[in-house]
DNA sequence: GCCAACGTTGGC
DNA sequence: GCCAACGTTGGC
C-alpha cells in the first residue's frame, strides 16, 4: 500500500464533504498539472490510504485520511456535452476516493515545517504540487503528531 | 489581497 | 532547446 497527500481548498471541498459522501466517495477530479496527473495514472492504486489536506484557507494543515477506491480514468470534466475537450487536452485522469477518518487534530504546515522529521516531505520541498507521495515514515510520524 | 515560487507557453 | 513572459498556486 501506498501513501499520497491530495489538497483541497476547504472553500471548495472540505474533508467534510468528503465525509458527507460516505461509501459513495468522491471523484477527484480537476487535477491540471502534468506531474500529478503522471501520479495519478501510473502510481495511485485502490486501496492506497490519502492525507487530505486543506489549502489556502485560515486552518491550512492535513485534517483526515482518504482512501483510493477506484482506478484512474479519463476525469469527465475536461470534456463538454459533445465530448470536446476544454482547454489545454492532456489526457486528464481522476481516482475516486472516500473519507476513512478525521485526525484527531489537524497537523498543520506551520508544524509540519518545523519538524525536522518531516523536512523531506514533498509539502516541504515543493509546496505546489497538489498530489503527492509521502513516505511510510511521514505517514506514521504525521499520525503520531496528530493523537 | 499581496506576492513569491513555480509551471506552462511560445517566439526565436 | 533556451528563456522571457505569463498564469496559477497557495501561504501569509
Amino acid at each position: 500500500m501506498n501513501y499520497w497527500l491530495f489538497k483541497s481548498e476547504p472553500d471548495e471541498f472540505s474533508f467534510e464533504d468528503l465525509v458527507a459522501t460516505a461509501q459513495s466517495g468522491e471523484p477527484w477530479t480537476g487535477i491540471r498539472n502534468y506531474q500529478a496527473r503522471n501520479i495519478l495514472r501510473d502510481q495511485v492504486s485502490v486501496g492506497d490510504r490519502v492525507f487530505f489536506y486543506h489549502s489556502s484557507c485560515t486552518a491550512v494543515g492535513i485534517v483526515g485520511i482518504a482512501e483510493i477506491i477506484s482506478e484512474p480514468y479519463l476525469d469527465p470534466t475536461q470534456f463538454d456535452t459533445q465530448g470536446n475537450v476544454i482547454g489545454r487536452a492532456g489526457q486528464w485522469v481522476c481516482v475516486d476516493i472516500k473519507a476513512i477518518e478525521s485526525l484527531p487534530r489537524r497537523v498543520s504546515l506551520k508544524e509540519i515545517k518545523a519538524t525536522p522529521a518531516l523536512s523531506d516531505m514533498v509539502l516541504v520541498k515543493s509546496g505546489r504540487l497538489s498530489v503527492q507521495p509521502v513516505t511510510r515514515e511521514e505517514w506514521q510520524f504525521i499520525l503520531k503528531l496528530a493523537q
